[in-house]
DNA sequence: TTTGTATTGTTGTTTATGCAACTAATTAAA
DNA sequence: TTTAATTAGTTGCATAAACAACAATACAAA
């Protein structure tokens, strides 16, 4: 293999692995952060969820937001804690919490919708619909190496 | 806008907000522990820039890293504590530590760059060289457009 | 029915991140 | 030179992640 060529690898690497997510993450819940939402990044991942989809349970959304039990666990404390979400243990099958948003998380999702659709075209800006595609592309490939 | 240009996007977004630095970190550590490194992912990638270039500062290191300065003190204390680097102040300026490897650290390069080589292998499984370059390019006007 | 297995969720521990506030040392300005 | 501003690093606090071990419930097989 060329030397460019193991360079560009390990530096696509290097970005993948960290740096985008860092400050994408950082950019986001700064915003989220100067418009008071009180809520972190990774809250609002499970809020977009049960905004699609309201009364799942815990293991679904670990599912859909590539996380694990216990993390999950954790992140709907704090939700709940901040009010947004209620566990509702389910009445056929005593294991199973279903989640459902209070009114107050229903009605975060204007704003944060807002919010994180400017920082996707802040994150997109100069993209052109087909190189938006493209770029897609190649990280649902990786993804898929990854299983 | 076209919906389906919207949820690419949005779809594009979802991917660098996490997923797949979270999937690689996964993969990556999960190999460390096989191989019995004993260092995380996120020390590793300090590690990498010492063997780059050794008795660098912690401001450095964080700058590099993308990581701010309490992340940086706390990483390389867990370095030290693993006895793969020491902080030595710096004579010139009390305020600098300067941070060296130590044998152990040294020690530690080739068979983690083997893994990451053989990771990074896995992820672009399938790639041109061509479509590694158009990736990174695309991911680096993504960073910028961060700014 | 009883025993074994799979599933759902929780808790404990370690590591890591970010921000704010802080100390100590250096440099620039008045 | 004395004061003010900058820089390097640390500590406190809250959130989050992964893994391991666990409890409770449900389901399947014997």
């Amino acid at each position: 293999m060329e030397l460019q060529e193991k360079i560009n690898q390990q530096e696509l690497f290097g970005i993948l692995n960290g740096k985008i997510s860092m400050l994408i993450n950082r950019y986001l819940s700064s915003k989220f952060r100067e418009a008071n939402l009180g809520i972190t990044v990774e809250q609002w991942t499970v809020l977009a969820c049960l905004w699609k989809q309201d009364k799942v349970t815990q293991q679904t959304l670990s599912d859909i937001t590539f996380r694990d039990k216990p993390s999950m666990t954790r992140l709907i404390d704090n939700l709940e804690k901040n009010g947004l979400v209620v566990r509702v243990s389910d009445t056929t099958d005593r294991r199973v919490n279903m989640i459902h948003l209070t009114r107050k998380g229903v009605d975060l999702e204007k704003k944060s919708t807002e919010i994180v659709n400017m920082v996707v075209d802040k994150v997109l800006h100069e993209f052109s619909v087909e190189e938006v595609a493209a770029c897609r592309k190649f990280l649902k490939k990786i993804l898929n190496n990854l299983d």
